[in-house]
DNA sequence: GTTAAATTTGAACGAGCGGTAGAATTTTAG
DNA sequence: CTAAAATTCTACCGCTCGTTCAAATTTAAC
């Protein structure tokens, strides 16, 4: 799971590179999960085929076997991505010594800009999972039940400190508001009428203040 | 996409059947759609075979041709029971005379209801949805889209009428609702703490009235 | 330029799967 | 019981895909 993630081997470095050659991109495993990520949200994990990542990368299918054991280990290096870049900014929010309210908003900001930033990688994140197995698909499935967990005790500590709505259950109000967030893989694009800052601000308006105007 | 749907050929009713046979389930497309959708969620369309669901049937693949064109309509079906099931309660909801919250509230709990009910076939319907191609997933689009404007119309006459939030792009929060609803499939399991009426009156809880309590 | 390492190619294999067709079996109607 | 229709089974085909591997090619170091 977490071998050699050494991009270039002995005989890569050029005299003059380390600061001004990236016309082409060369072929490295990085590469391979991020094109492979694009092609497995459009079309899916089982409907893409290693000659569709090797010809969108402009290589045969055998290089790739070079850079990566097999078609699972891409899939692996995705969700490996995607909980790397999101538990630890996450994690710093939770304990960050701030009023609730104020924590919830980061946490949904932060989820959203990952959900953004990361757009193809999270949908095979959330889509692809069933495809996992053995230790690793446990592995995942902790470290996504931790990351909810911080939600979770974001929310028991606004309602225990007076400042959130009591009786509602934490793990479920967790569950809609990453759901608000995630879905955004369904329609989220680049680009779009709004970016990851208003999406956010907006969801945070929605969950903390609701649709209701005060009578 | 929709020749014969009959269930029951000719040759097919016991003189004392229609209202006491129920014991042994025959094979028939609806039962093959139900196993299917089920298979589908737990293990991806593209990783369940003709052999799975036979097997899931006790009955062998070659027969499931019988009762079905081929795997593509079987997941085509499964679309069209969603839709079913979802549009016509929903339209009648968005056309009833009530006050946009209540409204908001039946559409909520509709949703959630048919999700709940509906889990395996709902799971698919939202993760499978890049294996149907041509017009009929053009169909799926459109009428999908449709259902969410229902949601964003009820948005927008509150907002009209002074009940809800103005400002907030009814779009947007549409995609949220229907996000938090939708996102069950990731974790909703019958007979888990809620049923579908609670997990309902909490989203609703929330989308209305916010998680922060009045300063 | 030469050499060794790194990288890619090209071809092939084997398994699994969707689909098909005719034979075999079961079911229903008369 | 019999014939016809309905339903299922068995065996098979062709194709795609993941994977392997030795040969060919490119790249870097000296």
């Amino acid at each position: 799971m977490s071998e050699k993630i050494s991009t270039a081997g002995p005989g890569r470095k050029t005299p003059a590179e380390g600061k001004d050659t990236p016309p082409r991109v060369r072929l490295s495993q990085r590469a391979i999960v991020a094109t492979a990520a694009g092609l497995f949200a459009r079309q899916g994990f089982g409907a893409t085929s290693l000659d569709d990542i090797g010809e969108s990368l402009g290589v045969t299918k055998g290089a790739l076997y070079y850079h990566v054991r097999n078609k699972e280990e891409i899939l692996k290096l995705i969700f490996m991505t995607v909980l790397t870049v999101s538990e630890e900014p996450l994690r710093r929010i939770a304990e960050a010594e701030m009023p609730p309210a104020q924590k919830l908003e980061r946490a949904i900001a932060h989820h959203v800009a990952v959900a953004a930033d990361r757009s193809p990688a999270m949908t095979v994140f959330y889509r692809e999972e069933v495809h996992l197995n053995g230790p690793f698909a446990r592995e995942i499935a902790d470290r996504k039940k931790a990351y909810e967990r911080l939600f979770e005790v974001i929310i028991e500590e606004g309602q225990a400190a007076g400042f959130f709505r009591p009786g509602l259950d934490p793990k479920i109000a967790t569950f809609g508001i990453l759901g608000m967030c995630n879905w955004m893989s369904q329609w989220y694009r680049a680009g779009g009428t709004y970016g990851p800052e208003q999406i956010a601000a907006m969801f945070s308006q929605i969950v903390e203040g609701g649709l209701l105007l005060p009578a």
